[in-house]
DNA sequence: ATCCCTGCAAAATATTTGCACTGAT
DNA sequence: ATCAGTGCAAATATTTTGCAGGGAT
């Protein structure tokens, strides 16, 4: 999956700021746990916990996947990340700050990460059409991307 | 996650025509596929893999989910079924005359199978917006039920 | 000194693949 | 008789959980 950058990263401001948040809560700040929080904050696109944990992402040590996992949660029970699943494959994360909407291909696996309020009028259109309040964080909103739909035409996939 | 039932089932005519474009591939018609094509078209719901080999779908004798799995893949390829993912859980299977667009509560699980046609406005809104050709198809559309919505108010999830 | 956090190992969930045998054609 | 399809077992991929030791406070 091409999963591209989207607007600049946080900084480190908001690592102190997610290190203060974690604090406030009794929490601890392990090595493992402040360079998690230097690398989703420093990210340009949502990564994987495989690529947080070290595998790719260039962590160094690498640690545990599964401290990787229970820190991600602890940090999202928290609001200071997020995940998203961006079709098949693994959950991405990504700080809380970063944008938060997502569109999908699912030909060719473009992801576009989108500016808050680009979707204002098909959340307006959800919202008459079938009542929902429309969440494109969590789950993409999901499709043929331009080039894509050229291809397809009106055939099936 | 609370799959609702949708539209009437197609009937034994499908099951029929299944089985000659099979037939008419060269593919054989066993005893497992057979009852697997009629749990799928006799379905009022999108069923996963599990309940299609006979957990708790019904299907007597049960048959081995690896076969199940091979025989969604070859009639997904003939274009008889299709699959759809329902937020976290299993991927559920549906026989392709079935209504095709899903939206789910990422609250609640609920999920709502859409009448051809019914997000038109919404289709048009996603084109204009972001150049996509939105698919419901096989990711559904994804947001808070009216119910879920009410009750969030502006609140984060 | 407390107890949060870690690594390691194992389990859980969902799906895929290899292999030899069986049964539909 | 052929070879598509089967069950069984094992592998893969992603995520979760149990446990005992170590480090942050």
């Amino acid at each position: 999956m091409s999963v591209p950058s989207y607007a600049p990263a946080l900084g480190a401001t908001s690592v102190a700021n997610a290190v203060n948040a974690l604090r406030a809560r009794g929490l601890r700040l392990s090595a493992a746990r402040r360079l998690l929080l230097e690398a989703l904050f420093a990210a340009a696109r949502p990564l994987t916990a495989e690529e947080l944990a070290g595998g790719d992402g260039g962590r160094v040590p690498p640690c545990d996947l599964a401290s990787v996992y229970r820190n991600l949660e602890t940090l999202e029970r928290l609001g200071l990340a997020r995940h998203v699943h961006l079709g098949h494959g693994p959950g991405r994360w990504h700080a809380a700050g970063a944008p938060h909407e997502f569109v999908v291909c699912e030909r060719c696996d473009a992801v576009q990460a989108l500016a808050p309020g680009a979707l204002r009028a098909v959340r307006e259109a959800v919202r008459a059409a079938v009542g929902y309040e429309p969440r494109f964080t969590h789950f993409p909103l999901t499709g043929l991307c331009p080039v894509c739909a050229r291809e397809d035409g009106d055939v099936r996939p």
